[in-house]
RNA sequence: GACCCGUUCGUCUAUCGGUUAGGACUCCAGGUUUUCAUCCUGGCAAGAAGGGUUCGACUCCCUUACGGGUCGCCA
């Protein structure tokens, strides 16, 4: 038997985390197993459906690496597979209930008569629930058929993973409920449920329902803020889910190697986006210059800096330095522009340093008088000035970063001389020595 | 309100009756780096509460509290 699961994600809003992260499981489950991943779309809501969410849901379904193997765009045997094309499927089905005498007329409307029974129901992930139908007040029989003759989601929903034959169905623990209902269905249909898993929610920092608006909520924002697809995949997977080992970092390969239904959590988790940015340094320290340079480029275009000749040299310089994609250009405007700000606190330490104040003027002499400008005879002249003063050439590291960099955080010293130039350091230097 | 599910450091989590309750993020303190970052070491910090069961409970059961979910002609 073929593993087949599906994400069915409704165009009415963009993908936000928890959509991604149903959709990661579900995509990891297949690919673990050899299986086969659909992306099925529910738009039978006419009304609130748009194309911009259609397509902003396919952008972050591909930016986050997760390849569908049927459906729109990838095609397969059970098109189509867009709900708002189904209509003659869907009457085909409601047929039978009709047949079987478990729907009936309200207001136009058609409602599913419930068995009024308890319903257990067996999933991967929280084990037997029951729901006792017997509670009519509790479980009014729901309706299938709008008025308007198209068909609710719990209708549709049911009737596409019985017709596209899904063997899993992974969705978010805001289903939990409506499985009792799609169980009833499945069996007045006379049909083989699918296995369940249902998955924890994920919740804000402060515990509540992670919703629109909300920070780091939409997945569009992870490639704009400088994200990792595979950091963010990442850090979602282990978010209700742990691989047993105290491993953190993965990648795509090793996520499908290890992943489990059984080892996900019971209880929601809160998204914390400190911990997610450290995931993404980790990604960030093991990519290639070419790439991070790459990636990194659009971002220093958008803050209007100029792309000099030897750009990927000047990324090297801040490459492990920064969490995130989007923190390069601040991290390396004073290597690309000779307009700068100054960090009080930074400049405050030079004020403050007494050997640096003293010999400053010297420094700046001495890288003058360099017949060759390279880092080590710029080091060699900073440890000539400063010993010839009887001081550590250490005293004096610090105050020339502040010089160059205008803060007290940034590349090795050694990149920023070399990046420079000569002229640039002498006049950066001077330019300090008139602010102390 | 009714019905479901959940509850270990601030956060993500390990533990499947016997542990000094472990790891990671954050934060703090050292060390390495003649500078910054990385990195290394150390530290702060947890079983919601109350009852049981048991020789023994974070682990099993009950109650309460708290959190989340669901109760649509939304999905």
């Amino acid at each position: 038997m073929t593993i087949r699961t599906r994400f069915a994600p409704s165009p009415t809003g963009y993908l936000h985390v928890g959509g991604a992260r149903t959709a990661l499981f579900n995509w990891l489950f297949a690919r673990k197993h050899g299986g086969v991943f659909v992306l099925r779309v529910e738009d039978t809501d006419e009304a609130r459906n748009t194309e911009e969410a259609r397509q902003a849901i396919f952008d972050g379904m591909h930016w986050l690496g997760l390849d569908w193997d049927e459906g729109p765009e990838a095609g397969g045997n059970f098109g189509p597979y867009f709900q708002s094309q189904r209509s003659e499927i869907y009457d085909r089905w409601f047929a039978k209930l009709v047949t079987a005498d478990r729907v009936y007329e309200d207001g136009g409307a058609w409602r599913f008569r419930f068995d009024r029974k308890p319903v257990t129901m067996h999933d991967l992930v929280c084990g037997e629930v029951t729901i006792d139908y017997r509670d009519e007040s509790n479980t009014p029989d729901m309706v299938v058929k709008r008025s308007d003759g198209s068909y609710v989601f719990h209708f549709v929903n049911v009737v596409d993973d019985l017709e596209m034959e899904i063997t899993h169905v992974i969705r978010g623990e805001d289903h939990l409920m409506n499985t009792p209902k799609h169980l009833q269905l499945i069996e007045a249909f006379g049909a083989q449920p699918p296995h369940y898993a249902h998955i924890p929610l994920i919740l804000n920092p402060d515990g509540s329902k992670m919703s629109k608006r909300d920070a780091g909520a939409a997945v569009s924002d992870y490639p704009r803020q400088g994200f990792l697809p595979g950091a963010v995949v990442n850090f979602i997977a282990l978010l209700g889910w742990n691989p047993k080992t105290e491993q953190e970092i993965f990648n795509l390969t090793e996520l499908v190697e290890r992943f489990s239904l059984e080892q996900v959590n019971r209880s929601p988790g809160r998204f914390d986006l400190e911990k997610c940015k450290w995931v993404n340094q980790q990604h960030l320290l093991g990519l290639s210059v070419d790439d991070f340079a790459a990636a990194a480029k659009p971002m220093v275009v958008a803050a209007g800096l100029p792309i000099p000749a030897n750009f990927t040299e000047v990324v090297q310089a801040v490459k492990d330095k920064v969490r995130l994609f989007s923190e390069v250009p601040a991290a390396l405007d004073f290597l690309l522009k000779d307009e700068f700000s100054y960090e009080d606190e930074a400049v405050e330490k030079v004020r403050a340093n007494a050997t640096a104040t003293a010999l400053f003027g010297d420094l700046a002499d001495a890288f003058k008088d360099l017949s060759e400008w390279s880092a080590d005879a710029a080091k060699a002249a900073l440890t000539t000035t400063a010993q010839a003063a009887g001081a550590k050439p250490g005293q004096l590291m610090f105050p020339l970063r502040v010089a160059l960099s205008g803060r007290g955080h940034g590349p090795d010293l050694g990149d920023m001389l070399k990046l420079l130039g000569q002229d640039r350091c002498v006049l950066r230097i001077r330019q300090l020595i008139k602010m102390i």
